[in-house]
DNA sequence: GATGAATGAGTTTTCATTCAT
DNA sequence: AATGAATGAAAACTCATTCAT
């Protein structure tokens, strides 16, 4: 039957993850990548005609899975436990594991230094994500005036420890800034 | 007596702080940043033997810039008006500004895309911050059980809106925000 | 039965002049024919061993087409109107067609930009190619001595406007022309 | 006192000249001319930014010779000998001489294959040699009605011939072509 | 006959760094 | 102090060609 190119696609993307998690993105050639893979250089061209396509596609794989995870958290939202108790478990989740996070930093760094089309990408779905976050926490708090600003809040926070967890800041307190945000 | 060495590393440090500003870090070369200058890039290589160094010495500048600005805050802490709106203030001048803000982020992304020494420092720094944080909520609020997490939420908050600005992502509700994390 | 090798190289030579005309031999790629087919390279390679093999055979077609054109013109100059109007005929047909000339050109630019083969081919042909125009010339104006200048002024004019023709000059005066090379 | 980058650029100018002449300008190289100066490719990329840009002073200063080379067969037709002679001189100078004909069909070629810059500056430039030579046969033939005619006759042959010399075709009878167009 | 996948050698380009003057 | 010139290593990318199925 031969690879599909779509396995073909996963399999690079993949191999993509592992290094730019080393790495970061601006210091990832498609040589590491290559190499990562024992393919040649040629064949990722074969199926990505460029760096930014491939990153570009990353990209959104990424957008799908992270949404994908909010949308998770939201229908959990309904009928779990404590709100704080809900919070937490996510916040873990993003900061603990080991794959997501750092690549959307990475993938962030990239749309932010000049990648323009993937900072138009992010902007959008920053909206999306925002929006989502929102009626979350409404179903989680119940209707208060201050869900918007709670929801903004939420966001930073997520984007500012993932940030200082890649400096190497130990995300102390995961519990006690759970409770802060739903109290 | 001719121009001292500090001076000349100063110009050097406003250009490349010019051109980071448009481009970040990893794509800026110590060419746009001699053409910035109207010097040579071997003029720049008689001040810093190396790109490395540069940003190092960028980085240590600016570290300096961020905790004064953090300890002139704890200090108007003392005697100004509200909780709420001494934080606006600050959040203000960090979000709106045009220049702390983006060089921190793009020197962070260096640090944590593969400079370890970077890294290395601004892990060293971002405890000093939290703690001077600390302090400055703890003038602010009084003694309350909770001043540290709400450290962590306040860099972290930072952290985020500083990131998701520079996604583009506008940073609404400045003011409820302040008022959210002082309550 | 099967479509006959030759139907399908002929398909392939076609698609090949197709996307000449647009790029140039030295920027026409096998990939760019193979799309042009709706093709795969592969398939390609199983009717033509290699490029070269391919522009070759493409040249023959191309030299019997021309050489055919020459012929059918000298046939012409036997029996009709005046010999301005027959070479005026065959000026336009040659500068104002789309096909030939295009691929005329670009063929001549891989002969002598390093195809040798392709060089001696030429070479060849234009010897014929004088030949004929003189017999053809002879048959026109008559037995004269300059004869043979004249059909070789006639064959640099040709491929001189045709050069001219593909920078974008536009050629003035084919009818002048005419008039002037048979009086 | 160093080496003035014009002289370097004309070294490296003459550099790619001598490397075309031989292999053409799509299959010249970079590295080929880097290594005819026994100079890094690097060094190359000091001077130009780009192999357009080389080529395209290349194509300027040939342009500029080109010219001059017509406005001073021009001033030589005011006063010398016959019409035939002086054509005579022209021609052999074009097509015997190494350099310039061989260079200029093949940044005509570069110029037809895609470059579209380049294409626009020949059309210019053909529009003005169009016009040299329309008052250069002015002079030498004295006012007709079909000196335009033969300024286009003429150029055509030149570039005709100057393709057909490549192609290694011999341009006989240059003394009776001469004669042909003067009579 | 036909194809998708894979490759490797070569091309253009970038850039930190060195060095003679 | 300052500079222009030079370099080499590595990056992104292209493309004719091969081959198993």
């Amino acid at each position: 039957m031969g690879k599909s190119a779509k396995y073909s696609k996963d399999r690079i993307l993949n191999a993509a993850v592992r290094v730019i998690r080393r790495k970061g993105v601006a210091n990832t050639s498609l040589a590491d990548i290559a190499k990562e893979l024992g393919m040649s250089k040629g064949t990722l061209y074969y199926y990505y005609a460029s760096k930014s396509d491939l990153i570009f596609d990353l990209t959104e794989r990424h957008i799908r899975y992270i949404t994908e995870e909010i949308l998770d958290w939201v229908a959990k939202a309904k009928d779990e436990a404590s709100p704080q108790e809900i919070l937490h478990v996510v916040l873990n989740l993003l900061l603990r594991g080991n794959t997501r996070g750092p690549v959307h930093l990475y993938l962030l760094q990239d749309a932010i230094g000049g990648n323009e089309i993937l900072r138009r990408r992010f902007l959008q779905e920053y909206g999306r994500w925002r929006q989502i976050l929102r009626e979350g926490l409404e179903q989680l708090l119940g209707e208060r005036g201050d869900v918007e600003v709670r929801a903004a809040v939420l966001m930073a926070v997520i984007d500012g420890l993932l940030l200082e967890k890649l400096v190497g800041v130990r995300p102390l307190f995961l519990r006690e800034i759970s409770e802060f945000l739903t109290r």
